[in-house]
DNA sequence: CCTAGGATTGAGACCGGACTCACATCGATT
DNA sequence: AATCGATGTGAGTCCGGTCTCAATCCTAGG
């Protein structure tokens, strides 16, 4: 019976060596493919390898080259498809230079992160790839930097931290989208995003997300722009899971002076606004205008289909990947690392406010 | 400056030792928390490697205990939700025991497959989850079992290897929803898959995948139990990207008879499918009818909400974990793994066949 | 005061490759 | 025929931990 459960020993280079009748050194030389072997003790150790089915033991190899080829990489939500295909950008790049990927999820914890970065270090990767959950707690990071070990951050960025950062340029995209809006006749317009805050949202505070910040500077230009003022009240953070996500949005389309848009700061903030917006009875754009960050192949199905802002996070992944593998070669910086940017691609979930004559005047 | 870009030699247990004026054994005791160490020696010793930043070198670690505490995932395409979900299921469970998880994505290719698993045994992974390409070709899954480390099987079983599987029993829930679909009057029914095929399918043909074979058997026999004969012509594999399942759609939406009633056998071809049926000018239900495989968010977000057959991808994803974290640490196969089963929600993309009255006179 | 037996301790082997170094071997050079 | 550089080759070290084993230290029992 080829398999009798208990783990048999594995076969080694010393076997193959004894069985090819040469040292365990020739023997290694010809595996290896390194130093000087001749023809015949070549194919005598090839044709044992074969016999035997050697392979290599990779742990023992990294052991003493001190290269893994693995690369680690610390995502918040895997499941979330935003980083579902960043990781296809990473992995396929990392395949095709001979590169392993170990993933860890963090579940956007701080905590965790920090013992993801640990943990694979431990493991002596050759790189890390990050996406932080946090762009101001970064002293694990630093840590990275510190153990010698390229670092590459993804979809955020970082304080203090010289590490090349692949993310889209958020500020601009923020503020173009904000206009749009405003145009559209919106001042009520909402954001709502996952990022964990002890405190509610207020004009200026400081966030722990380059990304979310980046946005709602965006957001405040482009109302500053017109002369108009921020509704700072509209901004939602701790948007966790679905439900609390409809909360959000329910709360936000109630009272006095609701929200006549919404920006969904990601997919899955999008799926619980968009539902909640149908389950008030509401329609979108006649009730409620919708924008969302992501442009899933999904939003064009709905009715209407969706405005999004579209991201290249596949390319995102890809870019990070090929920079991190670049410096693991230690081959010099590419002077130009691809634009990452994001465009606005208005469907139809975009129109006017309800009160639309009123509010123009108001902003008149 | 602490980052001198070359990569600093890594702490040791030696190097701890001498700074503790310890020998090597003993600091290695203390630091790896075995054997007889005196508080004197274990205090200084755990001080020396504070001081130091001292982090124990896994690599070395794993070679001499056998165990690397990792296991390896192979997945057809990690950008699939589908996977994404179970991979999230996957990477909990591991943490939960302390492991981690090395990802290989396919690309459902079987070359790339055979790859993966050999680069993860190389790699000595202490076990490894995969959801096979082929359920016919697995031979090379047979050399997993033989080299003695636990394999489990994901989302697909394959043939001729007692390994665990965790799939969802597709032949039932298949079966139930093809008799709802013809129950509503539907006679063309068609099925849609990525599988990939050379030839084009036709009434018992032996399929690369169980999943889809189950699949198709219980549509068969859903159609034999109402004395009917399934529409062979209307199964279509090969469905690759978004280009082609468009024009399957279309293809099967045209001629003298057309389907009635379309099934997509997973998320992504979903996707394609409804947006062609979208792009013909057709609307669901009534030109024709709609259901899909895998419960995502968007689907209640459609006009009308989509009728699918959800499926415990999270669940499944947990429960290989931990049958392969259990046969890993020894111990012995629980008696009962939880049923994974799918379940048929109905929603609003299922109604009569456009020439429901002239159908129902053939089916009498 | 002496000794058996458990607690400590250090030297060194070992895991499985990669690689250094000293020692052949051999055809080519003069 | 003596010399030289280019291969070939094997013994042995190293990577950074784990672990065995024999030696040493203590302390309680006699």
């Amino acid at each position: 019976m080829s398999t009798d459960g208990s783990r048999r020993r594995d076969v080694t280079v010393a076997d193959v060596a004894k069985a090819a009748q040469v040292s365990k050194a020739q023997a290694a030389r010809a595996l290896g493919n390194y130093g000087a072997v001749s023809d015949d003790v070549r194919e005598r150790v090839l044709a044992a390898a074969e016999e035997l089915e050697y392979r290599p033991n990779e742990l023992a190899r990294s052991m003493n080259t001190g290269k893994s080829n693995t690369i680690g990489v610390v995502v918040g939500d895997i499941e979330n498809p935003h980083f579902g295909l960043a990781m296809r950008g990473i992995t396929d790049t990392a395949k095709k230079s001979g590169f392993n990927v170990i993933l860890i999820n963090t579940d956007e914890e701080r905590a965790a992160e920090v013992d993801a970065v640990r943990v694979l270090l431990d493991k002596r990767v050759d790189g890390l790839i990050v996406a932080p959950a946090s762009s101001v707690e970064t002293s694990h990071l630093r840590q990275v930097r510190e153990s010698g070990r390229p670092l590459v951050l993804l979809d955020r960025a970082a304080e203090g931290l010289d590490a090349e950062t692949f993310a889209v340029e958020m500020g601009g995209i923020s503020y173009e989208s904000t206009k749009y809006l405003i145009k559209a006749g919106h001042r009520r317009i909402a954001f709502v995003s996952t990022l964990k805050s002890d405190l509610p949202y207020e004009e200026g505070m400081v966030l722990d997300s380059s990304q979310i910040s980046d946005r709602l500077d965006g957001i405040q230009r482009a109302f500053e722009d017109e002369g108009l003022t921020h509704p700072a009240d509209l901004v939602r953070l701790n948007a966790g899971d679905s439900e609390s996500v409809k909360k959000i949005t329910k709360d936000l389309l109630d009272g006095p002076s609701p929200a006549t848009a919404i920006i969904a700061s990601d997919g899955l903030i999008a799926l619980g606004v968009v539902e909640a917006i149908q389950e008030s009875g509401l329609s979108i754009p006649a009730d409620v205008s919708f924008l969302m960050y992501d442009d899933f192949a999904w939003t064009r199905l709905t009715t209407p289909p969706l405005t999004v802002i579209a991201q290249p996070v596949y390319d995102m992944g890809i870019a990070a990947a090929t920079a991190l593998i670049r410096q693991i070669e230690g081959r010099k910086s590419a002077a130009s690392s691809p634009e990452l940017v994001a465009r606005l691609i208005q469907r139809g979930s975009v129109g006017a406010p309800k009160g639309a004559d009123v509010l123009s005047q108001a902003g008149g």
